[in-house]
Formats: structure tokens, C-alpha cells, sequence
DNA sequence: TGATACAAATTGGTTTTACCGATACGGAGC
DNA sequence: GCTCCGTATCGGTAAAACCAATTTGTATCA
């Protein structure tokens, strides 16, 4: 039994003749009378009484047409379904970020990418840079944005843009006006720090050992896992903090946070795309893929 | 895209991998993998990610797999249904039967046949001969029982066994002692009628026109649609009537009715199953006929 | 009752497909 | 770099799908 038989004893049952049925399937007489022939002979009961003037269903017939009816139509859904996928029609994109370009990259590429194409709707999950990774191993996104590097075995990672992390402090700190801070400065001031395993610390952490400071021996006197939440301890005098520059854009314009310079310190780190080596993208992730570029720009 | 190339897709999926699949599918690891190439093409996407340590299904996989599950499951679905067809199992068979054996002979023959396979339901419907023939043609019963005879060019029909068609009267009747009465005495005597279209009608009619009687030339008091009726008819001394033997038994035997000698005139007719010329009988159709012989002798 | 259409079944032969075994290729792990 | 494991590809064979032509079967009509 399959679906080719299927068909044609549809149309056949439709048409009421072998041969109207051929015609409409674009098949010769010959070919349909073999295949119902063969249908009948996989079912073990004749389906078409051939009454002189063209086939009539029998009752067996009759449930052979519903049931293929219902096969026919699974299969047009399949391929509607591939359709609909391939236009990045009515799917659902799964992108995760980490907290930064999840917050300020993310929301941007996702309304340019709904602005082109419409049929996608995109799930996105925010959450600190291993837990993204973690997700693209467990499929539940398959692109994430991050702002550290990550495993080129498991990943492909591709740049995206940068991102200055600013140290940042309330407006009136002891430290503003200030032309420049030296970096051993920050070991006797409070601080407030992302939680280990999130982009922001890590590069924090690189940048500052290569000045021979530990963040173990930092005065951190809060570990946020929300660069939002660290900017509101920052406002509220808890301390300073290191920021990505996105975060405090508005801040540091109304002059509420002021920059402070560290003597020969600049951090800086790039975004990656990041997505499961060897993994083919959907289209819709695809067409992310691509807009993420453009938006950066 | 066919079964075939669906079906191996479900099996590497689950199993990841190809050469897996192929086995789990008795078919060689490289005709696995020309399936899914066809499939792929016809898709137009890339299903499943090799990836060295086996595959696994892209978003687009995905997709296929949760269509591909459903097709599959609507063919088995197919083949159960016809094997439940070939067992009579869980099918409603649609007889019909006219006045008489409808009443008389069907729920004996529906009681065998419940009792031989109880998978088998029985629509039964009661009519004169012509509507059962009608619902015949309209296809909405099978096979039908009736006291006439059919058309041979659009109706198979077998004989059954006959019933004698008696002429009663309710005891006490002024004919009730006589040996016999002439035929023609009928025409002054108040009698109750089938309607024309019944088989008691119709062998009745043919009857007394042997007699050189017209049945429009009777007294016809009623014409009632409904033998049982009839018989209430006779017993409120109404009339006479022609009435089945069979539709009688139990008043003759308690004495109520009467069965009136017609002098030369013994009406008998056969019954026959009827069903539609060419057409194939489903099995439990097939069944009930032979049930029905074996329930007459 | 035959003649005549019309529809489905069958036949014979060609093209296409399905399948397998063997082999080439490619990534993962040592 | 080598080996192992898994997929892709190649070449050949057997099966099937398909068609054109023909036969068979069934109503319809004269």
C-alpha cells in the first residue's frame, strides 16, 4: 500500500471511472487499473465494483477512501508544514543572549528581523553566558549572542561588534574629577560585581590580573546577576562598579553616573553569534544570522 | 516524497543514525541514506545533521518528523481498519427486509448472526418490497429480504423458502365451518388491503386475477400499510383479509382467527435476498446471506 | 438476438526506480 | 598522522512503474 495507490483510487472513487480517474491523475488506464489491482490485492478486498459504466466504492471501498483521504491530507501538511518552514512562515526562531547583548543587541535585531519578515515570531531567553552555551547544547535556541568567546570545538562563533565596560560611579564619588585612578585604588573601594560565569566578569577578571589584581582580593561588597540591578546599586552609593557601556549610555548623559579613568586600563570585549558547530540553521535563524550583522553596523 | 522514504526518516531519527536505522528498517545503511537524499531534495532542506558519530534532525527535521509520525500513523490507521473490515469486526451492516420477512424472518437471522460474530452490528430497516429495493439502489442497505420478486437486471436474487398467504377471517365470522368459498363471493365481503407497492399485494393481485378477480373491483373496507395492523383489523371484525401465515400463527393457533378455504386458490410466494447486480458484498454482508439460508431450512 | 459502443483488464516491452555490495570520503579520537 | 566509525557514492542487478496496443466484458441499441 502506498501513496501513489492511494491517490489514484481517490480520484477514481471521485471520478466513478478508471479512466476519468487516469486522466485527472495524468496516469493511462492501463496504469491506474494495475495500481487499484494492487491496492486490492494489499487490502485483500476489492474496493471498486467495475459496473460496465465506470466503478462504484464497495462498502470496503468506502473506508479505504476515508482513511486515504485522511493519509492524502497528512501528507499535503507535510509538505505545507516544509513550505511554510522554508519561508520562515509561521515558525518560531529560539535565540538566547547573555545579559548585555541580550538587553541592548537583541531587542534591536529581533524588531529588524519582524520588520522583514512577519511570519517569524522569536523566542528569546536571557540569561549569562554559560547558561546560553548550555542551552545551544540543549537545543532550546539555536543562535545565542554572547559576550565572551566560547569552545571552538562545540561552536562557531562569529564577531559581531564590541563594547567598552566602563568602571563607573554615583555623581559626587570621591573619585569624580579625577583625571585618573590607579588600578591598586580599587582593591580598598567597594565594589559591585557580576556573578562569576557571566561575560562581563570574565573579561573584568583578565583585564585586571593583567595589572596584577585579583577579583578575589577586591572589596566586593555586592555580586548582582543583573547588570540593570548593579547600575541601581551604583545610583543607591552601595559602591562602583564595572558596566558595559550600553547599560549606562542614558546614565552617564544626565550625568547621575560619571566614568572613571583607570590609569592604562581599557576594557574592551567583542559579542560573538554563537551556534552548535556542524548544526544547519533554520532559515529563520538564517535570516537572524544575517540581520544581527547589519544591525550592528 | 513517499512512505517509504518517511518511514526510514522516523526510524534514524530515533535511533540517530543512519546505519542504525537502516538496520531497524532492514534495508542496507546505503539505501537509508539515498532515502533521506530523495527526501532531502524533495524537501528542499536538510533534515538531519551528520555529524560524525551519527545524525541528528535539524529544526527542519523536526518539523518532517512530527508530519512524517502523523502520515504514518493515518496509514496504519488504513490497514487497521480494513483488517477490521475482513474480520467483521466493529462494522455496521446495513439489510433491509419488506413487511413480512422483515418481521418474521430478519430478527431471527440478526440473533445468528450476533451470535456467530458479535462484532458485527445490524441496521436493519422495514418497508414494502419497493422501498426496500429503493434503499437498495440509494445503496443505503446492502442486501434485503422481500416477498416478490426484483428486476434480474439490476438485482441479484436468490430464493429463500415461501410462506403461505392465508385468507382470514375473526372466529365467529359468518364463512368460519364452510369447506370452502368461491373466489367470487370475495367481491361482496368487506376486506382489509396491503398497500400496492407491498408483495402481499402484488402475489394476492396476481392470485385472484387467475380467478378473473380484479383486486379494485373488492370491497375494500382499509388499506393498511402494516400487517399487524391488519391482523388488529381482522380481530375487531373489520373485515377480511389476506394476511402471511407466518403473521398469523400464534391467533390461529389460539383459535382468534380463522384461515378461510378459497376454493381453488392456494396463494404462495417465495422470499428472496436481494442486493445489487455487480456489486461486491462486504464480508459481514456476505456472512448474513449465508446465515440467512442456514436460519430458513 | 446480434451489432455496437464503451469501460476495464491484460499483454509485451521500455524506462525508471529500489536495492545491494563494495568502496570512497570525512570527521572524531588516540 | 593513524585508526575507527559513520555516511556518501558508485556500479550493477532485480523489480516496478509505466505506456501503447489489444483483449475481454458489459450494457445499449437496432
Amino acid at each position: 500500500m502506498n501513496i501513489k495507490q492511494l491517490e489514484i483510487f481517490v480520484t477514481i472513487a471521485a471520478t466513478g471511472s478508471f479512466s476519468k480517474g487516469a486522466e485527472a491523475a495524468c496516469i493511462t488506464q492501463s496504469t491506474a487499473s494495475q495500481h487499484i489491482a494492487a491496492l486490492e490485492d494489499a487490502c485483500g478486498v476489492r474496493l471498486l465494483d467495475r459496473t460496465g459504466r465506470g466503478a462504484v466504492t464497495t462498502e470496503a471501498g468506502k473506508i479505504v477512501l476515508i482513511h486515504a483521504r485522511q493519509v492524502i491530507k497528512s501528507l499535503k501538511e507535510t509538505e505545507q508544514a516544509i513550505l511554510q518552514f522554508r519561508q520562515a512562515d509561521g515558525v518560531e526562531l529560539c535565540v538566547g543572549g547573555s545579559t548585555i547583548p541580550g538587553t541592548y543587541l537583541l531587542p534591536k535585531a529581533i524588531a529588524a528581523l519582524r520588520a522583514t519578515d512577519p511570519g517569524i515570531t522569536v523566542k528569546a531567553e536571557i540569561g549569562d553566558s554559560s547558561e546560553i552555551l548550555e542551552k545551544l547544547i540543549e537545543e532550546h535556541i539555536e543562535i545565542g549572542i554572547i559576550g565572551s568567546t566560547a569552545d571552538g570545538k562545540q561552536f562557531t562563533t562569529e564577531a559581531l561588534g564590541h563594547d567598552v565596560i566602563l568602571l563607573v560611579a554615583r555623581k559626587g564619588h570621591h573619585w569624580c574629577g579625577r583625571a585618573a585612578v590607579q588600578p591598586e585604588e580599587l582593591l580598598k573601594e567597594p565594589i559591585i560585581m557580576r556573578e562569576k560565569g557571566s561575560g562581563t566578569n570574565d573579561v573584568v577578571d583578565a583585564a585586571l590580573r593583567q595589572h596584577g589584581i585579583k577579583t578575589d582580593d577586591l572589596m566586593v561588597c555586592a555580586t548582582i546577576s543583573s547588570s540593570e540591578a548593579i547600575k541601581q546599586a551604583v545610583l543607591a552609593d552601595c559602591g562602583v562598579a564595572f558596566i558595559s557601556e550600553m547599560a549606562v549610555r542614558g546614565e552617564l548623559k544626565q550625568g547621575e553616573l560619571v566614568p572613571i579613568n583607570l590609569a592604562g586600563l581599557t576594557i574592551t570585549r567583542s559579542f560573538s553569534v554563537v551556534r552548535r558547530k556542524g548544526r544547519t540553521l533554520s532559515p529563520a535563524a538564517a535570516a537572524f544570522s544575517l540581520i544581527l550583522r547589519k544591525v550592528n553596523l
